[in-house]
DNA sequence: GCGGTGCCACTTTGG
DNA sequence: TCCAAAGTGGCA
């Protein structure tokens, strides 16, 4: 939500006129410079090249993933950003079509690591450096040039020595060097020297950045309070040593029992008890750290890490293991992920470290100078690399505790991994629901906690030591995904697309969105009254009594009594117990045989919307506003869920209720309900909607080649693809189609595309299945090819077991050889869906990356490339505007 | 009889 | 025998 003058600044007007920074001219001209035919050869090159080992969507992947070489690729931009245009000589952002289609992302990351996948994996990439050498050395050259160029204006030839020298020392790269260059490439890319900074926060090359980092600290310190009161230090420097490790430990394979129980305040230090010289020591080693681990720990007793974590409870502290050094991984044999009790005899000079967050009752001054000392640790912590189980939640409570400290820009700024996550894209039809399932799912053995017969005092013990052990393992964990992920072929796409969303995901959920309460609250009475009244009416046209939301009593009503399915063609079963269903399709063929089913249908809508809209919404308010959560992981192909509310499923049209009138004389007044009004814009700001315009139309058009389909999107005249066919199939001017007559011509082309039956089709268009029957048969014909693309999409997942997305995101189909026909089949159509949706979902998140990290350079920038990104469909949904 | 839980049917959204 | 979600209420 931004300003409203600024955005009429920007987007009311001819928005090529807006005056562009150096950064975003730089952006705009690589933008504009590869003309639609080459992008289009590229096209078929892509399909066309067979000879590597990956699968053949895979090769279609840019290796420098930049937003614009891809959606180029796609014909997703504007007319202005395909006039081929030459891009300023010493730009650093050339962008060469020709390579887009030939690699896999090449990882700039590796974990040490001897097993057999690995070797074969590194054997793979040589295979293809080799095939492939100067386009590799291009693309890596035009996507690290990026970061460099700018920050210290080198040559492409100065920026592939560097990657020449990132790839060959592997084994002693560290993460956050790694991170710096891959998933923060996103945020660099658009850095500029002349561009104003925005805060304090350094954002520049992993060169660049080391320095700046001096000088923040050096800030940090210079801010701290001369004299910190530390009366309540009973601990000093020895105890924030690390915990007594047994380096013979790794007898068994894991062995939480065996782990001695010390005492708490040795496990890992509480930093309010540090003197002022172990502060500014301890600030220090962050500094150097290579990575923190982080987990918050609940006040009841509860952490991140545990399989109940603190539901209601609020946040207590946070534990962090901070990583001095890079570990010498011993890999436990026949598995990437690392033992971590063999990894603990090597990890000596880890620390771990209590930061409090809760408010205690200690003096006031006292308090003061310990947040102010929190948040400087947390000011660093957000410097490195971090480590942490559910990240997101882990960010926004650092932007809820610390709100006034701690603003989106820094965090925008940190690199976060999240194993979840990782875990998720290795295989996401796993929602990976906790960190408990996470070690089970990667040692395959069951994890207790020793935790019977104990004193208040022991079990305390036993909670940190586990906390401490946790860490470790989440550590190791983390190392041996980011292992499994290159060997997938994934870690670039959870560099460049998953990790930064994190981030952006934790901002959107501090957001408030402003709900008219008194509205909801007058809305939820209106439907109150007409649900009582259709209830009404209802049993009298039914002549009895019955629960109008109970299916299985409105079954016994239609069908049983009424006999209702002896007037009308045959009725479809539910799918599960195959009764006679009562669903919209059914009641809409019973309508003219009696008058309940019409009443049903509206109390259905007018209860749908009371519950889920409006009084669902208002359970979800605190204080007046709501903010959904969003799930990362909770979808198969990559897209976002919400919840709390699920802000995604907001209806979008209207409804009208009519308003009886009780008073004699006055007429029924028809008031309309659309629930996305009931949301509202602080003063002086408004809501903008930006979309994607027939996102996955356009992805099957670009991955079918259909030359019918491509021309839909060529011809200029065509504004909306499901207006023009709506048109076509009824045989009136485009102008004249209705909303609801385009929204079915959306339907039925994803339904015919992704392989719905005829009797599904009759039932969605009120035609006979013979006549869909027909007209599916006539649209495959129409567009040959993306029946060609369906077969070999189905084709190629009984080869592999998987498909990919057009960034590599995969998806593990087991059923796909099954010989049940309905699990195949249905293992057939998902395949085909997820490449088209999937690819929908790595775009959709590309842009929320790109606008993000625009938003935080120019509005002037953001609006240009939201406008072009998104094909400029705005539209604005607030009544004030 | 009461409350919690899981499954099912149905609805909304997105494509 | 379109795909992918979340929310609600009934029912066992």
């Amino acid at each position: 939500m931004r300003k409203m003058e600024s955005y009429k600044e920007y987007i009311g007007h001819d928005l090529c006129k807006v005056p562009l920074s150096n950064i975003a001219q730089r952006i705009m001209s690589a933008m504009q410079s590869v003309p639609l035919e080459e992008a289009q050869n590229s096209r078929e090159g892509g399909q066309t090249s067979s000879q590597l080992t990956m699968p053949a969507f895979h090769n279609r992947c840019a290796p420098a993933w930049s937003l614009p070489e891809v959606l180029d690729r796609l014909g997703l931009w504007g007319e202005e950003a395909v006039t081929p245009c030459t891009p300023p000589p010493e730009t650093g952002f050339m962008m060469k079509a020709g390579v887009a289609h030939s690699c896999e992302p090449v990882p700039h990351f590796r974990i040490p690591c001897n097993n057999e996948k690995m070797n074969e994996y590194k054997f793979r990439e040589k295979k293809i450096t080799l095939e492939n050498e100067e386009e590799i050395h291009d693309s890596l050259a035009a996507s690290l040039n990026m970061n460099i160029s700018t920050a210290e204006n080198s040559s492409q030839l100065a920026s592939t020595e560097l990657t020449d020298k990132m790839l060959c020392n592997q084994n002693t790269k560290i993460v956050s060097s790694v991170l710096l260059t891959s998933s923060m490439s996103t945020f660099i890319n658009y850095q500029d020297v002349d561009l104003p900074k925005w805060d304090d926060i350094e954002r520049n090359s992993s060169v660049q950045r080391k320095k700046n980092k001096d000088s923040e600290n050096n800030k940090i310190t210079s801010l701290k309070r001369k004299k910190d009161i530390s009366t309540y230090c009973s601990y000093k420097m020895e105890q924030w040593l690390p915990v007594k490790e047994d380096v013979n430990s790794h007898k068994t394979k894991y062995d939480w029992a065996s782990e001695q129980a010390e005492s708490p305040e040795k496990t890992f230090c509480d930093v309010g008890s540090l003197g002022h010289k172990e502060k500014s020591q301890l600030i220090t080693t962050i500094k150097e750290a290579v990575a923190v681990v982080v987990t918050m720990v609940f006040q009841d007793g509860s952490s991140q890490l545990s399989s109940d974590q603190g539901l209601v409870s609020s946040v207590r502290g946070i534990v962090v293991l901070i990583k001095r050094q890079t570990d010498q991984l011993c890999p436990s044999k026949g598995s990437s992920i690392v033992n971590p009790i063999v990894w603990d005899a090597c990890t000596r000079n880890d620390k771990f470290i209590y930061l409090k967050i809760e408010h205690s009752s200690v003096w006031e001054q006292q308090e003061q100078t310990h947040k102010k000392y929190i948040r400087e640790i947390l000011f660093q912590i957000l410097h490195c690399t971090v480590i942490c189980f559910n990240a997101k939640d882990f960010l926004r409570t650092l932007l809820h505790v610390f709100g006034d400290d701690i603003n989106w820009k820094q965090v925008a700024n940190c690199v976060v991994l999240d194993p979840r996550i990782a875990a998720w894209l290795i295989n996401p039809s796993d929602t990976v629901p906790s960190f408990e399932y996470l070690i089970h799912k990667h040692f395959e053995e069951p994890v207790s906690e020793r935790t019977v017969n104990m004193n208040a005092d022991s079990l305390r013990n036993t909670l940190h030591q586990n906390l401490v052990l946790n860490l470790k393992i989440l550590y190791s964990i983390m190392m041996g995904l980011a292992g499994e992920l290159q060997v997938q072929g994934l870690w670039k796409l959870f560099c460049t697309l998953e990790l930064p969303l994190i981030k952006i995901l934790a901002v959107m959920e501090t957001h408030k969105i402003h709900v008219n309460k008194e509205e909801l609250k007058r809305t939820s009475e209106i439907l109150g009254l007409r649900l009582k009244e259709l209830e009404q009416e209802a049993h009298r046209a039914a002549g009895q009594q019955f629960l109008l939301t109970s299916s299985s009593q409105l079954r016994e009503v239609l069908f049983e009594k009424l006999k209702l399915h002896t007037l009308c063609e045959k009725v479809p079963r539910t799918e599960m117990q195959h009764l006679q269903s009562t669903s919209e399709v059914v009641l809409n063929k019973l309508q003219d045989l009696h008058p309940l089913p019409k009443i049903i249908l509206e109390y259905r809508q007018v209860h749908k919307i009371k519950s889920t809209y409006v009084d669902g919404l208002l359970s979800c308010m605190k204080k007046g506003f709501i903010s959904s959560t969003w799930n990362q992981t909770g979808t198969v192909t990559g897209r976002l869920s919400a919840k709390h509310p699920n802000i995604q499923g907001i209806s979008k049209h209207p409804v009208q209720i009519i308003k009886k009138q009780y008073v004699k004389g006055k007429e029924n007044e028809i008031v309309t309900i659309s629930p996305r009004t009931l949301f509202v814009s602080a003063k002086g700001y408004t809501f903008l909607a930006a979309d994607f315009s027939h996102i996955e139309l356009r992805i099957l058009a670009h991955l079918s080649c259909d030359p019918e389909l491509l021309k839909l999107f060529q011809e200029p005249e065509t504004t909306d693809v499901f207006t023009t066919l709506a048109s076509q199939w009824r045989g009136i001017p485009s102008e004249q189609v209705k909303h609801a007559d385009r929204e079915q011509a959306k339907r039925v082309v994803y339904s015919v595309v992704y392989g719905a039956g005829k009797e599904r089709l009759a039932g969605c268009l009120g035609i006979t299945p013979l006549q869909a029957g027909q007209f599916i048969e006539s649209f495959l014909v129409k567009y040959k090819k993306i029946h060609d693309f369906t077969k070999k999409t189905i084709e190629q997942c009984h080869n592999e077991g998987y498909v990919v997305s057009i960034m590599g995101r995969k998806r593990h189909l087991p059923n796909i050889n099954a010989r049940d026909y309905r699990l195949r089949t249905q293992a057939e159509r998902q395949a085909v869906n997820f490449v088209v949706q999937g690819s929908a979902a790595d775009l959709c998140k590309m842009a929320m990356v790109e606008i993000f990290s625009s938003v935080a350079i120019s509005p002037t920038l953001t609006a240009r490339l939201v406008s072009q990104l998104l094909q400029c469909s705005f539209s604005f949904y607030d009544r004030s505007c």
